[in-house]
DNA sequence: TTACTATGTGATAATATACTCACATAATAG
DNA sequence: CTATTATGTGAGTATATTATCACATAGTAA
């Protein structure tokens, strides 16, 4: 069984990926990538509420993958660490590979 | 707002994701990084009822992130992917960063 | 001041996840 | 055959997550 270090690395791991697991959280992500952006604009890109969106851009803050500022009335939100995009192309990964497994599948049934 | 298409593939990337997020399944993950093991090793190892752990690997199993075979009366996991590694590597990343902001958060306090 | 805009948040309901226990199944050994 | 072992699964409960609505707040502008 892991030590406690261990266990808390992982409660902290889990935590960031948790972050990330979500299809509007990574759409905000996707969305973040290009530049930093206001609450009202990332809610008119994914197509989400404004409240909603709110939320789940206050937990990734929570979680240390993004970062905002006050500019006016506007909170302009941004990736904290560019690093969070690699996460992407890792998942993309394994989607490729499974990709493959189906392709190879359909063309078994031909 | 993005098309069908990348709904689609933000879907796919959360739920591949949402097979990483949590503490219990990356330990698992930890302990396969050495190599294929039984259900009943994995639980002894991570310390969990075997029951819950059964449970968390058909998970990852579903998402495309593990693999499994039969061998006699026991099953044996394995990372289907190597790649879903770089995804701790991605995460430490991040874990990093906001250490080194708490540190320097410390030393300000002094 | 009042009106307006952008954002965050409390309360609620709906849904999803996680865990445990008991039992079912499948392979093996004797 | 029976007993044993490893695994999976149904049912139930507890907890967490998500989305929505209405409202509160903060900044801006007239």
């Amino acid at each position: 069984m892991p030590d406690k270090k261990k266990l808390l690395l992982f409660e902290k791991q889990a935590e960031i990926a948790k972050a990330v697991a979500h299809p509007l959280r990574i759409a905000i992500l996707n969305f973040l990538k290009d530049g930093e952006q206001c609450v009202c604009d990332i809610a008119g890109h994914v197509g989400a509420e404004r409240s909603n969106v709110s939320r789940h851009l206050s937990l990734m803050v929570s979680a240390g993958v993004l970062d905002c500022r006050k500019e006016g009335l506007k909170v302009i939100y941004r990736l904290k660490c560019v690093c969070i995009l690699d996460f992407f192309f890792c998942i993309t990964g394994v989607l490729k590979q499974q990709a493959e497994e189906n392709k190879k599948l359909l063309t078994a049934l031909r």
